[in-house]
DNA sequence: TTGTATGCGTTATCAC
DNA sequence: GTGATAACGCATACAA
């Protein structure tokens, strides 16, 4: 493989004046940089980006750690990152954590070897009893709550403005025993926290009770156990008219096991989930959910991040702004 | 940020001896690798990965190269991926590309930057006339047909069989109007005109008649896209009474413009798709597929590229096997 | 068992 | 406008 030595050799000129031309540099002669072009084509030439890395002390990579990319969330939410990367001329590396705390510990403790030039990490399974952990020497952007203190960036959701207005949107519509299922509550500040927030909010503005048995918690957000818990509670009795999912892939989960169940939606349960992801709007019914605009939420992520890298100080928050998608899973 | 000499320096040894007991080498003595494993720790001392590419040639990251990584099939596909190359401790980055042919050469063009030990490459767009493209020198995969000379491996679904498999099913259940929803024949040999083989044959086998106006082509495979086109062929009048879908994304937008127009499936039309992905298991009704065994296309296909980085000549073709997963879409 | 010397390919600095 | 020099941090080959 040719080497910049060797362009240099065969255009008659020194490597410094290769690099020069590879990267841009204004002041060379157009005469020079013609004749070092041609040597490249001749040649073949490819820069060895290990090299560079070294030099430059960057890789032009990111780190992307989410818990599972087969999630429509996480591969959508990836999808977007991937493309504002691309604007950015960056590359992204995805880790797969498993929502495992462990596992988020590991990433960042490799991305230390200046693998990356920086992390955008979801944290599920870590606590604020972490924090440490976040105290690393390069650029980390968290994608989930600010329960830390630790200088990182962050770009979080609108979870209890959102599910408020899911559940108010079942308000609206006529519900008056409202369940919700939601996560375990592993830790002080989580997601299931948040929404079950916005969840006791709603209810209690609209003057409903808060009925603890109403609210079901569950170990994985699969739909597979969305569908199972769904079968218990029915078979069980339990009394609701409307069913808070926390996210979609959830809802698409409890809409499956109502159709086993003949239970009709939203004639005699209405659903709504969190998250828009595309799948929603072609279940049976189209599933009415809380958008909490992915790509604004990606485009802030790498940009937060980009910042960084290049040296900006400061942290910062960020929460997307989110719209009620009203579909038939709560009509009439 | 500590490096070697530092931690040499540090243990009161030379570098070498460093770099051994971080490369776990075994002629070192043990009083010397835990003094100098002390030192690593008070020192915090991480590997310059930059540095360590550099000299040995390879940066443990290999390329994967899909069209969308949020269409569900990609996401499972990629996910399976990631986890096979775990376990050989490479790290995989993402790159999309649209499944355009200027994506796919650019992505080729840019991995023999060194900057992927190795490249696997979703071919969408490539043709046969692309195929001195593939001719790079570097360890490269191709997911999908062997339509390329190139010295390249393939890793390949059972397009002609399964599909063959799946239009065999409707038939035994009673279908005589087959249609089709496939994507547009772009080229000599893809995922369409094959799949397409395989219904051809198993109309013939049954005995039907093939009708050109059950044949439907769509440009994009989306959901949305499949949906319009199912709003279409209904509206048109086409008369039939089983589809099979080129995907069980497509199959998934066709199941939700039938509830649309209120014809019912499985009772008035039945449906299969192929691919097996998770969310058909959910839809109402269920969606009958064909499972072409992701994992085990994943796991080859890691298992080719990790071959070839180590050296190994000759190429090989994997074509997975696959079977039938009958659901409600197809029942009575 | 440990150390010395050297080079991987690139680019920043500074001199010309 | 162009080039000589050095250094990024690590690991291979070989010597001791």
């Amino acid at each position: 493989m040719a080497t910049i030595a060797d362009v240099a050799r065969a255009a008659g000129v020194s490597p410094m004046t290769v690099s020069n031309v590879i990267n841009g540099h204004p002041h060379v002669r157009e005469s020079t940089r013609v004749k070092v072009l041609s040597a490249m084509t001749a040649l073949d030439y490819r820069v060895n980006v290990a090299a560079r890395n070294l030099r430059r002390g960057r890789t032009g990579v990111i780190g992307l750690a989410v818990p599972e990319i087969h999630r429509p969330y996480y591969g959508q939410f990836a999808a977007a990152i991937i493309a504002a990367a691309q604007r950015r001329d960056l590359r992204v590396s995805i880790e797969q954590t498993g929502a495992s705390r462990e596992n988020e510990l590991a990433v960042l403790a490799v991305s230390r070897n200046r693998l990356y030039d920086g992390l955008i990490l979801s944290t599920v399974g870590m606590g604020a009893a972490d924090v440490e952990h976040l105290r690393v020497p390069y650029p980390v952007v968290i994608l989930g709550e600010r329960i830390f203190q630790a200088p990182v960036d962050h770009v979080a959701m609108p979870n209890v403005d959102g599910a408020r207005a899911a559940v108010r949107h079942l308000v609206d519509r006529g519900c008056r025993r409202i369940a919700m299922l939601t996560g375990a509550e592993t830790r002080d500040v989580n997601v299931s926290r948040l929404r079950l927030t916005g969840y006791r909010l709603a209810l209690e503005s609209a003057g409903l009770a808060y009925d603890p048995a109403l609210v079901q918690r569950m170990d994985a957000m699969s739909m597979a156990a969305a569908a199972e818990r769904v079968h218990t509670m029915v078979a069980a009795g339990l009394d609701f008219d409307g069913l808070f999912c926390l996210t979609d892939t959830a809802a698409i989960g409890a809409l499956r096991a109502f159709a086993d169940l003949g239970v009709r939606v939203p004639a005699q349960v209405k659903v709504i989930g969190f998250d828009s992801i595309e799948e929603g709007r072609f279940t049976v019914p189209s599933l009415s959910t809380i958008d909490p605009d992915h790509t604004a939420m990606a485009d802030r992520a790498v940009d937060l991040l980009v910042r960084r890298i290049e040296g900006d100080r400061g942290h910062e928050e960020f929460v997307s702004g989110f719209s009620l998608v009203a579909r038939e899973s709560t009509g009439d």
